[in-house]
DNA sequence: CGGCGTCTTTGCAACGATGTAAATCCTACC
DNA sequence: GGTAGGATTTACATCGTTGCAAAGACGCCG
C-alpha cells in the first residue's frame, strides 16, 4: 500500500531478500505462476508492495523477447480518418494490455517499405500496416519476420492476416444513395489512373458498378484524377471539373478529406449542396456531421477494424498458427444535408 | 551489401568471430567510439554486412536505460488539435532519432494521474505532457523520476520543461480582430467556470482584456460555459445562446472544434456568417481553412511546440542540468472568411 | 514407517549488449 | 635501440529477468 522510498531501483533480489526467498519465486509470484503455496506468494507480495517493487520491462524484455508494444503504421495522423483508427487502435490495444508505437509513412513507397524493416520493428511485438503506396507486385516485401495485420486491399496472398472496409460494396451504396436522390451526372474524385488494387480502384469499381445496374453509362469525364487524398485535392478536383464545363449533379468523394474539399470548392463557387450538386464521402470521419452542410458519408466500421486488426495480431504474437484470415468489416451509409432529397 | 540468410539471429559475437576481434570491437564500431584503425572498422563493418547484423535494442536498452522512445500524452487523437500536434511531434522525434509512444487520457483526471506512473514509462525515455485537468494543485503529482515536458499552462514551478502556447495574447488577438472587424457583442463558447490555470481561463482572460482595452463592457451572459471542447459543445454553446435570445454579432470559439461546432449550430439555424455574426476560433487546424465558411483562427505555432518540446526533453535525457526553461510560441492570425469585414 | 509421486522452491546459465580497466600495440623522441 | 605515452583492443563482469532441470517438501498408500 505505501512505498518507502528505495535509493535507487528495486529488483527482484531485493525482494526476494526481503521476502526470504529465492529470486526465482518471485518472478513465479509476479508471473502468476500456478504452484505456488499461499503463504509464500503472500509473503513475497508484502515485500514486493513495501519496496514499491515494479518489474524491469527491459530486462523482460531481453529474456522472452517482447516487449507488449505493437506498431501501427499509417500514411499521416493530421488526416481524421487515420487520427481516429488511430484512436481505437490504441484503445482496442489498451483493453488487450498492450500499448501502440505509431509511425507515419508519409504518402512515400520507401517510406512504407523501411517502416517493414526498420530497427523499430525491434521494439514492438508485432504491425499493424496500412499501406497507401505498396501494391501486389510488393508482396514479398511483406514477408517479414514478425506478426503482421494489414489494413486495405492492396496486397494479398502472404502469411498475414488481413482486415479490410468493404470497397466495393461501400462505393456501389455510396453511388447508389445519389442515384435514389436523382442524380445522374456523378462525378468521382480522387480516383487513380493504373491502379488496380487500392482503395481508389476498389471504390472506383463500386461506382462503375452501381452505375451500370441503373443504366446510367460511365462517362470518363467525370472521373477526376487527385493523388493524395486530402481536402485540398478534392477542392482541385471540383475546380477542374467546374472550369471544365462538364455538366454534373453530384460529386463522389472517395474519402471524407476529398468529398470536404469538393464542399469547400462548391461552397467558394456559390454553388448550391445538396440543391444544384448533391456530395456524398466515404469514412464518416467525425466532422462530416459539422460541416456545412453536413456530409453524407459511408461509415467503414472503423471500429470493428481496429478491433479486429488488434485481435488477430495479438493471437498471432501469442503464437497462433492458425490459417491466415481476411476479415471485412461491415458499412453504413450515414445519411446527412449533403445528399438531402 | 548484400545478406546471408543468417538462420536466427545474429550477434555481436557472430560478428565479432566473422571480424576475427572482440565483441566490445564490433560494439565500439557500431556505437562510433573515435579510436578504430580503420582498417578494423572495415573489417567489423563488412563483417556486419555480410551477416546482415542488427543490433538488438532490448539487450542495450536493457545495459543503458535507454529505449530510444519518448511518450506522449494528450487527451485524444481524434481531436484534430491533438492528431496534428502529434503529427509535428513524431516529425520532430524522428529528426533526432527517436519514436514515439502516444498515450490518450481522455478528459479523465485519473489518466492524466496514471499516465504518468504507468509501468510504460519504463518504455519511454521521458514523456510530452499536454494535461487537460490537472491544475496547480497537482505540482506534487509531476515530480517525477523522468524527464519530463509539460505543454500548457496549467501547472508551474518543479523540475520540468514547459513549452505553451501564448493563450492570453492570442485571445486577446482573435477578440481584437473581431472588435475590429465592428463587432461589439462577442460571445465565447467553450469557458470552464472556476478554472484559473487552464488554456479556457486564460483564453478567457484575453478576450477580456481585449474588450477593456477597447472600452466594451464584459457581459457575463456571452460567456458560454462548455466542459469538453468538441465540435458538439461549440455547437451546444451557440443553440443555448440563440436560444436565450441574448444578442450577439461574433462568437470566440475558444478551439477550432468549439467555432466548428459554433459555425454548424448558425448553419443550421440559417444564421449568416460572417454577415450577422462573425466567428474565430483558436488552433488553426487543418479544417478551419475549408469550413464553409472558412474559419478564421488563432494559429498557436504548433509546430514550433512540437519542435521545441522534443528538443528540450532530449536534451534533459541527454543528461542536461541547465535550470528549466518555459518556452512561449509565437502565434499568428490565419484571417479567413468567417470574420470577413 | 518407507516409498513414491506431486507440489514448491531453488541455483545457475542464459538473453545480447556495454562500462571498466587493463593489456597490447605503435610511434615519436631521446 | 629503448621507452614514454597515446592509440587500439580486449577480457570480464554486469544490466534484471526467466527457462531449465534438479532439489526439497509434503501427503498418501500399503
Amino acid at each position: 500500500m505505501s512505498e518507502t522510498t528505495g535509493k535507487a531501483t528495486v529488483t527482484m533480489t531485493d525482494v526476494a531478500r526481503l521476502a526470504g526467498v529465492s529470486v526465482k519465486t518471485v518472478s513465479n509470484v509476479v508471473n502468476d505462476y500456478p504452484h505456488i503455496r499461499p503463504a509464500t506468494r503472500e509473503k513475497v507480495q508484502k515485500a514486493i508492495d513495501e519496496l514499491g517493487y515494479r518489474m524491469n520491462l527491459a530486462a523482460r524484455n531481453l529474456r522472452q523477447g517482447k516487449t507488449g508494444i505493437i506498431g501501427l503504421a499509417v500514411p499521416e495522423l493530421s488526416l481524421p480518418y487515420f487520427a481516429e483508427l488511430a484512436d481505437s487502435v490504441m484503445r482496442a490495444a489498451e483493453s488487450r494490455g498492450m500499448v501502440v508505437l505509431i509511425e507515419q509513412t508519409g504518402a512515400s513507397r520507401q517510406h512504407e517499405l523501411d517502416v517493414l524493416t526498420s530497427e523499430r520493428r525491434q521494439l514492438t511485438d508485432g504491425l499493424i500496416f496500412s499501406p497507401l503506396e505498396l501494391g501486389p507486385d510488393d508482396a514479398d516485401e511483406l514477408k517479414v519476420p514478425y506478426p503482421l495485420v494489414v489494413l486495405g486491399e492492396r496486397i494479398f496472398g502472404g502469411d498475414w492476416d488481413h482486415v479490410t472496409m468493404n470497397n466495393v460494396d461501400g462505393a456501389r451504396a455510396a453511388t447508389q444513395h445519389l442515384i435514389d436522390r436523382g442524380r445522374r451526372r456523378i462525378a468521382v474524385a480522387g480516383a487513380h489512373a493504373g491502379e488496380t488494387m487500392g482503395s481508389a480502384a476498389l471504390r472506383v469499381l463500386g461506382y462503375q458498378a452501381a452505375l451500370a445496374a441503373n443504366g446510367i453509362p460511365f462517362d470518363p469525364d467525370l472521373v477526376l484524377e487527385g493523388g493524395l487524398w486530402h481536402r485540398s485535392t478534392g477542392a482541385d478536383c471540383v475546380y477542374r471539373l467546374l472550369d471544365s464545363g462538364t455538366s454534373f449533379d453530384a460529386v463522389f468523394g472517395l474519402n471524407d478529406a476529398l468529398a470536404m474539399g469538393a464542399l469547400h470548392a462548391l461552397h467558394a463557387r456559390r454553388v448550391d449542396v445538396p440543391g444544384e450538386v448533391a456530395v456524398v464521402g466515404f469514412d464518416d470521419t467525425e466532422d462530416a456531421a459539422y460541416s456545412a452542410p453536413t456530409l453524407s458519408s459511408i461509415a467503414p466500421g472503423r471500429e470493428q477494424i481496429a478491433d479486429t486488426a488488434v485481435d488477430l495480431l495479438a493471437q498471432r504474437i501469442a503464437g497462433s498458427t492458425e490459417p491466415y484470415r481476411r476479415v471485412v468489416a461491415d458499412f453504413t451509409l450515414a445519411e446527412r444535408e449533403s445528399t438531402a432529397g
